[in-house]
DNA sequence: ATAAAGTATGACGTAACGGGAGAGTCAACA
DNA sequence: TGTTGACTCTCCCGTTACGTCATACTTTAT
């Protein structure tokens, strides 16, 4: 039943090294015999690494791969429908990629002309409308770049920060037991966007999603409710309306 | 007409930063102004920065792109043929994949049965055929590992070799008109395969498609078949046998 | 029982950029 | 005509995801 490592490598079509790696980085870490301190792998274990495959096909960086499947909220079944998606978008690029080789192919026996733009449809592997939506689903760059801007303040501009942030939640706390689509809680919770992005910068999606996460992931919603219980789901509520009452 | 950098990076999807690594690297070292020093592409310098990227999309290392497209043989539009093939090898896999999603989601839903091995199939892109014929095309790494290791030896050790060659290939032209299937051969061709293994690092594919190449590739035929004429193809079809009997 | 194959843990190496510093250049607008 | 903001240049250090030894122990096959 248990795997040794390179019989898992070859399934998998990965070397020993990566699974080195990935327990290493805790990413994927199999249990050990006590006495040989071998890495035996499970089948949850295989169920585990395709998926850390799948998300590194379509291009997350093992750290986000780690952080999405260790989430708390982070639902298998969900996500390999996203998966599906994306996969079948990726062909979609491929596709368009192979109409350009075409193109080019003829281009250069003279058939057809063609631009600079269109020497390049199908390349563009970043930008694309499933990859933004996993990243919105589950933590993305704005987050990061928060962050980083974070990192590079002073000590006073944090403590102005942490000031207003505290002024907010606090109003915020005092509303929590109005309806979230009050005109009161609305603005409450608009002088939160207001301020979010003078960190950071947040769709109303990645916004929506923010909320979401304060009640999916524990870590905020325990550090939120420190204000009052249940103001995370309370924050998650109306952040929600926000964004929907804000979409053009 | 000439663009200057950004442009380039905003047409082909890349950053500016990559397109500094690619000067400095020498794979596309565009003009510069004489006086402010700036970076300017020509139509030219982006039709092969489109070859790059083709390259680059289907894993090919920038040393080995560098390689190939300054290589005095190397054809653009044999190139983009082969291009093709391989993005719509690509496609295929792909396709797979989204079976094997569609399939992992209907066993999470209890709907089938998955056996491991089915688990990871599509993921397998070191080796695939087009791949391999690219490598072979173009020179691949078993030969630069061989070559590697074969300067690193003495002269003795090289006639050493040369000597073990040909006692085996003297031997398997001994054999050549008995089966490929028969023990004799197969015991042959196994010390040739274990040979193989003493310079280099053959697979079981690696080593059936080196037997392919024996009879495509007409420089490897003329050599083998000094030995013996039509020893190349005798030993294309044991190695296939030899290689397809040992895959467990 | 002894070699061959597999595994473990460091530790260093590499590829392909990312990202910031510090300084010069260009284009447009006041 | 000056200046401002967007671009550009050249270092140069940092990072990610492993590759590649080296060295030592364990398991498997003969």
């Amino acid at each position: 039943m248990a795997k040794k490592i390179k019989e898992v490598a070859n399934i998998a079509g990965v070397s020993v090294r990566t699974l080195h790696h990935y327990d290493e980085i805790e990413l994927l870490s199999p249990k050990k015999t006590a006495d040989s301190g071998y890495r035996l792998y499970t089948d949850e274990n295989l169920e585990t690494l395709q998926q850390i495959l799948f998300f590194k096909e379509l291009g997350f960086p093992l750290k986000k791969i780690k952080e999405i499947i260790s989430s708390p909220s982070f639902d298998r079944r969900e996500a390999l429908k996203l998966h599906r998606k994306m996969l079948i978008e990726k062909r979609r690029r491929l596709d368009q990629m192979i109409t350009t080789v075409e193109k080019t192919i003829q281009h250069s026996e003279g058939e057809i002309y063609m631009s600079n733009k269109e020497r390049f449809e199908g390349f563009d592997f970043s930008h694309n409308s499933y990859e933004q939506e996993a990243r919105e689903r589950w933590g993305d760059k704005t987050v990061d770049e928060s962050n980083a801007k974070m990192g590079n303040m002073s000590k006073e501009e944090k403590n102005d920060l942490s000031a207003g942030m505290n002024s907010i939640y606090t109003k915020l706390a005092a509303l929590r037991h109005t309806s979230p689509a009050s005109e009161k809680a609305q603005a409450a919770i608009k002088e939160w966007y207001d301020f979010l992005n003078k960190i950071g910068s947040y769709s109303l999606d990645a916004f929506k999603g923010l909320g979401q996460m304060y009640v999916d992931d524990e870590r905020f919603t325990k550090n939120i409710d420190q204000f009052g219980e249940g103001l995370a789901k309370f924050m998650c509520d109306t952040m929600a309306i926000y964004a929907d009452n804000n979409k053009k």
